[in-house]
DNA sequence: GCTAAATTACCCCCAATGGGGTATTGAGCG
DNA sequence: CGCTCAATACCCCATTGGGGGTAATTTAGC
């Protein structure tokens, strides 16, 4: 039974190490080549004989140079029967949107311990797409909503139920002093309001923009255009 | 710790009562309703306390009446709350498809054993979307193919070098955190290190920014493209 | 090998935030 | 006139964040 055969494409020095020493356990998988940037596996794929290309390629996203997305579009047009898993740290739904463009058929965090690794390896030699609840979640939204989209859109705004936020005049000025960094004090006072009712206010803003933190009502904010 | 209350639609009787048994041996999964329509599954929703109402309904994309999709359709918009896992024979992609746009999370084939059943429950009901490798994979071809007849071009783009600030490595990837809305608790799991690490790091990166919120390292981080 | 920068980690103090809730008032509308 | 909604205000509790700092280790470049 032929291995897989996998390649990665890593910039940290520490986890391309931790890859090579901890594939070795493992019978049907075989990590064949390394690498740490996007340009080097290519170059190195260009040049390989078909018969030495890895079935699945490790992408991290976030690369120095050429993109793990860029590198992940280049691949799939060279070789198009080249699996590629996407690695990243966070699961930003921007991201992850365009590593699914990309091309890109499974997606990991980081900090996936080795075992779910090389499941989800298995998984997507066997023609499955491994990846997270959370992704799985973001995915369907994304083709829940995308289909219904239309004109200029935002993949955050995208991601909310397609709906007006419905703020009200006040809640958007209070919207405004967020994405301004105000504090509820200093909001409060420019207001000529309490801060008790600002922070209601911030309570409801939340609420009708379905986050959870000021840096998410400000990045929604910003990106739905609200202020 | 409050069981995940799941009511079920199925008008196969046998399979009904398999579920009736076979639920009966989990602590966190409480089989509270059964119905053989989607009608009868609305009318009783309908008719429950708030409290009472199920978590998660397992819906069988095939009834007689009222197909599962349409019950789903109803459900999802008079009760957003409710999670949907769809039960299904046949991948049809088309069915799934449908399924996906009227608001299903989950899809289970009907012949996944039990212990599959209940820990794909589980998932649901943390906010995942558990579904099986092949529609995983169907559901990304949806996806990226539909974008594609979008608009190809905003794919292939913006680069952004965030040279401005002067942001090492590590820096940029925190901001990414912070623009996520990540926590110093969660952004210290992610990455490995400390949250003292972290907010150290926050610190520098706020000074870089010339920023004293993470309101306006967001901002900045969005209006430079930082991230 | 040396040096600077990056990364890591820790501590103290205080302020700010988030989520749970309750409650009153005024404006607009049917 | 009664109802609904927006705006206002308040409280409790827990958690998170910001700014002040120090210090050791690692990494990369020369």
């Amino acid at each position: 039974m032929t291995p897989i055969k996998v390649a990665c494409v890593e910039d940290n020095t520490s986890l391309r190490k931790r890859f090579e020493e901890q594939f070795e356990f493992f019978d049907d998988i075989q990590l064949v080549a390394t690498f740490a940037t996007g340009e080097a596996a290519l170059n190195a794929l260009r040049k390989s004989a078909p018969s030495k290309l890895p079935d699945i390629v490790l992408m991290d996203i976030e690369l120095p140079g050429m993109s793990g997305i860029d590198t992940t579009i280049a691949i799939k047009e060279l070789f198009p029967d080249i699996d590629v898993m996407m690695f990243t740290v966070f699961e930003d739904e921007l991201k992850i949107f365009h590593a699914i463009q990309a091309g890109a058929a499974g997606y990991l965090l980081k900090d996936d311990p080795i075992e779910d690794v090389a499941q989800a390896i298995r998984e997507l030699h066997a023609g499955g797409a491994p990846m997270s609840q959370s992704i799985a979640r973001t995915v369907l939204s994304f083709l829940r909503t995308r289909n219904n989209m239309s004109g200029k859109d935002s993949l955050i705004g995208s991601v909310h139920e397609p709906v007006e936020f419905d703020l009200s005049v006040r809640e958007l000025e209070l919207l405004q002093g967020l994405v301004q960094g105000e504090t509820y004090q200093t909001l409060a006072k420019k207001l000529f309001i309490s801060p008790h009712t600002v922070k209601t206010h911030i309570k409801n803003i939340y609420k009708k923009l379905h986050v959870h933190s000021r840096a998410l009502a400000v990045r929604v904010a910003l990106d739905r255009g609200l202020v």
